[in-house]
DNA sequence: ATTGCAATGTTATAACATAACATATATATA
DNA sequence: TATATATATGTTATGTTATAACATTGCAAT
């Protein structure tokens, strides 16, 4: 059945399917990276490194420095849990993290939200001007920034 | 005729496109504006801003500071002459100024050479993957970074 | 000549990110 | 179990990228 969660049980079916990917993996989920996890997934919007900093003070009550965070986001990018948004430095949480690494984005510049936007064609016509150009992809950024739904309507 | 230029004519030309842009569309090409256009333009590759700075100092024998090329940069931006490479914080010159204002760049993690590609399907593929989302673009990021031909094969 | 505006100069600092080394914690192996 | 090894985290310092804010200059319009 395909029923709607709320958006707690989404952040929490989130962390569990995350917790079940690294377990499968062998890979340390540890209460860092969770936490940073969580940051980001609860926000629900772009979310800048320091922002993320703040919320691990507070949280912690520790004097958590710069690198703590960046190593937590390494491991999440490079294990396709959180990508980062290159035209705003931010970072969101990935929707499909089974799925595939690599996605598109949607950003609206009025209220921030953003969409993942993982069209087959799209990418598929992405591969072919590449074939086209003799080049390999290793790596793909597609931001694209713009009026959302209801901010083009305000 | 289409016959090719060689380098120096190539740059030389670029100039003189867009001071004639500049001269049409009633902007100001200063100086200094067109200084860090050449500095771009000649490197051939993705250039850093404070490259771009440490070149400015060499050339005007001046202690010029990090905003003197940022506002030169903004300027190029603006009117399409140069292109930011968000992926990479870089500049690049833009090939066809009289065409468009958006690009999508195939880069070279090995040998940093990037070609602009401006396929019309693919513009026209965002422009669907938009419009499906009920999104109004403003401005559109698309890196792709990889190997290009002669790096593939090495 | 004077006013207004666009461009540049200058100082300082904000925002984003990593190097390098010390310490702790987990894991594997004898 | 003790020891070695690798992985993760703590900590200090600094590197890199970018902008705010205000002063000055130079040109253009009235």
């Amino acid at each position: 059945m395909n029923y709607k969660l709320k958006p707690y049980s989404k952040l929490k079916a989130s962390i569990l399917e995350v917790e079940e990917i690294c377990k499968l993996n062998n890979l340390s989920f540890t209460e860092i990276r969770k936490q940073v996890f969580e940051i980001i997934l609860k926000k629900n919007k772009p979310i800048k490194a320091y922002e993320i900093l703040d919320e691990i003070r507070n949280i912690t009550n520790k004097t958590s420095h710069p690198p703590t965070v960046y190593r937590a986001i390494d491991f999440l990018i490079e294990n396709g849990f959180v990508h980062k948004l290159n035209s705003i430095n931010s970072y969101v949480g990935c929707f499909h993290p089974n799925i595939h690494k690599e996605c598109y984005f949607l950003i609206c510049k009025t209220c921030n939200l953003y969409q993942e936007c993982c069209d087959d064609s799209l990418k598929d016509r992405i591969l072919k001007t590449a074939v086209h150009n003799n080049f390999v992809i290793s790596n793909t950024t597609l931001e694209i920034e713009g009026l959302c739904l209801d901010c083009s309507q305000k």
